[in-house]
DNA sequence: GCGACAG
DNA sequence: ATCTTGTCGC
C-alpha cells in the first residue's frame, strides 16, 4: 500500500500499522547521545509545509545539528489523520541530517489516538527509530486530575467502560501551565518516554527539543525558489 | 442526532 | 497550524 489519498485508505494504514508497533524499550535506549526535536509549520495559506528538525546532544541539551525542508501540502488536516499531512515533509527532514538521532520527540500523539497509530507511531515505524509522543493538548483517552508540581501525572485512559487501557499520561511539566500528553511512538515505553520528557525539559512547559524545532520551523520567512 | 476533535 | 496587543502575575 503506497501513501494514501482518501481517508479511507489513511485509516486502514493506521489499523495495520498500528499492529507493528513496539512498547517495549528498545536496547539502543540505553545508549542515547542524541535526541530529536521535529516539528512542522505551514506558510503560503496553508498549502506548503514546512519541516523542522533540531538534534540536541543528550543529557546536556546542546543544539548540535539541524535541517529543514519545504513541501506542497497534499493531504488536509483531520483529526486523527495528522500524520499523512506531516510526515512526507519529515522525511525529507531527516534525510537531510548528517547523522540520525538515538531519539524522536514528535509534535503530536504517539499510542493516545483512535487507532492506536498517531504521528509519532507513524514516524517511528517508518524510521525505526524510538519515538515519542509529545501532544499539546489531548486527542483521545480521559485521565483524574493532575497534581501542580513539576513531574505529576495521572494515566491517559481509553473510554471503553469494560476494556480499559492505558495510553499515555497527562503530564505536567511546569506549575501553572496546561498539562502535556505524552505516549510512546514505537519502541518505547510510557515510563520511559515520561522520563525523557522530563529530562528534555527545564525552565520551559515543552521540552527544548520541541522548542528549537518550533522556533525553526515557524521564525524565517519560507525561502523562496525562483 | 449531538458533541469531540493532535497540528 | 495561523491571525495578533495588551495585560495579568511571579
Amino acid at each position: 500500500m503506497d501513501w494514501p489519498t482518501t481517508t479511507a485508505e489513511a485509516q486502514a494504514l493506521q489499523t495495520q500499522l498500528a499492529a507493528q508497533v513496539l512498547t517495549q524499550d528498545d536496547l539502543a535506549l540505553v545508549d542515547v547521545n542524541y535526541v530529536a526535536g521535529v516539528d512542522v509549520g505551514f506558510v503560503a495559506g496553508n498549502r506548503v509545509a514546512r519541516a523542522a528538525i533540531a538534534v540536541l546532544s543528550y543529557p546536556d541539551l546542546q543544539l548540535r545539528e539541524q535541517s529543514l525542508a519545504t513541501l506542497p501540502v497534499t493531504f488536509p488536516y483531520i483529526p486523527g489523520l495528522l500524520s499523512f499531512r506531516e510526515i512526507p515533509v519529515i522525511l525529507c527532514a531527516l534525510n537531510l541530517l548528517q547523522r540520525l538521532p538515538d531519539l524522536l520527540l514528535c509534535d503530536g500523539q504517539g499510542l493516545a489516538h483512535p487507532r492506536r497509530c498517531g504521528i509519532a507511531c507513524h514516524l517511528g515505524l517508518l524510521t525505526q527509530i524510538p519515538a515519542i509522543g509529545v501532544a499539546k493538548s489531548r486527542l483521545v483517552g480521559h485521565h483524574a486530575p493532575v497534581g501542580e508540581n513539576r513531574g505529576d501525572w495521572q494515566p491517559l485512559m481509553d473510554k471503553s467502560e469494560d476494556k480499559s487501557e492505558t495510553l499515555g499520561a497527562a503530564l505536567r511539566t511546569r506549575p501553572g501551565t496546561n498539562l502535556l500528553y505524552i505516549s510512546p511512538g514505537h519502541r518505547i515505553s510510557l515510563e520511559t518516554s515520561l522520563a525523557y520528557v522530563l529530562h528534555c525539559t527545564r525552565r520551559y512547559r515543552l521540552p527544548e527539543t520541541t522548542r528549537f524545532a518550533h522556533k525553526l520551523a515557524s521564525s524565517p520567512p519560507p525561502p523562496l525558489t525562483l
